[in-house]
DNA sequence: GGAAAATCTTAATCTATTTCAAGAAATGAT
DNA sequence: ATCATTTCTTGAAATAGATTAAGATTTTCC
């Protein structure tokens, strides 16, 4: 069974498993292939798999109270994405998860996943980490939005994030930085 | 050695220890007395441990661009506190945690707790669990800057939270709602 | 290729919140 | 008890960003 480079590469970095441990953790994995527009989930649906983006982008938002989308988290490749509080408490989740282009996604539910606890412990370090980076990105994200201006935001957001502009939509990268898709555009250009 | 009964009831929310295995955890962690005012952290200084607030309250603050204490985190009674960048990353933090009234917590140095995970491996999983619900609980903080205005979000703070009125000083929370004080105040006396 | 839909831009006006200033009330130190 | 310090309140003015409206541009669908 072929083992996928793009997630080989991504367990490296944080976790040493051998060929054998490598080949058995991606036999759990299955592909899931999203065109532009499908949705992973929906609200009122329950989460119950952890995804890896092999090649896309994905944008997890919820509808708020005005009916607008509020974009909460993007998914670009190598990055895990989950709806934690869904997965974890088994609940009906708020948040959509939809392709923002064609992506193509390692899926690993949580029964594989607990299965595979008890055949490869460190599995338990590698989601650790995985859960602790992204805690650490959300309270530096927190961070942001209560020190700076929306100007500021989307000057450090262009700045660290090249790779977004072409690929997502101004309006939902408004949405991401708590903003209009109208004030977005002055700060683009230069009205503000 | 006796047994802190507080944090027995936690840990018994979340995994199930043995008598023996409880009173080994609880051998690796230091009581931790703070007057009010005192630091645990200050910024530039690494974060080594994780802390169980037994009695009392603390806040977790940086100073923002312009010289003002953003509070991000409160811990009262019963929490797990710590600072997770610098814990995990070993970098000087940027964030101060501070008493604000006397208190008593027990503390869980990093060492200690990767001894204690190899002779309880259940612990890993009380840690999970704790991690997991912390960022669910930032998670919907997020969501609820970005989508409620200053007065709704004092609203449900006061709804969800009576308890930190009589206990923290409102300039504080107002810092932590992302409000100034002369805002704050406004909002409580209807002026808004 | 053309029409429909979606995305983006711009300007005027409005709202939410901050800033500044001043003073009142509460708390802490002696 | 008194004074100093900190916390809280209030009002006016300013600022940041939202809302509304209208139209331009780009993308998608047939």
């Amino acid at each position: 069974m072929k083992v996928n480079n793009n997630l080989s590469s991504y367990i490296k970095r944080y976790i040493e498993l051998t060929e054998e441990e490598n080949e058995l953790f991606q036999s759990f994995l299955k592909n899931t292939v999203l065109k532009k527009g499908d949705f992973l989930l929906k609200a009122g649906q329950t989460c119950t798999a952890k995804y890896f983006v092999v090649k896309g982008c994905v944008r997890l938002y919820y509808i708020d109270g005005k009916g607008n989308e509020q974009i909460i988290h993007f998914g670009l490749d190598n990055w895990w994405i989950t709806e934690y509080d869904s997965l974890i408490n088994k609940n009906p989740s708020n948040i959509y998860i939809q392709a923002i282009e064609d992506t193509l996604l390692l899926t690993l539910n949580q029964t594989s996943f607990e299965k595979l606890t008890l055949e490869i412990p460190k599995i338990n370090t590698l989601f650790r980490i995985i859960m602790e980076k992204t805690f650490i990105a959300s309270q530096r994200r927190l961070e942001y939005m209560l020190s700076y201006s929306g100007k500021e935001l989307y000057q450090k957001f262009v700045s660290q994030n090249p790779e977004f502009l072409q690929r997502v939509p101004q309006y939902v990268i408004a949405s991401y930085l708590g903003m209009t898709p109208e004030f977005y555009s002055k700060i683009r250009s230069n009205t503000i």
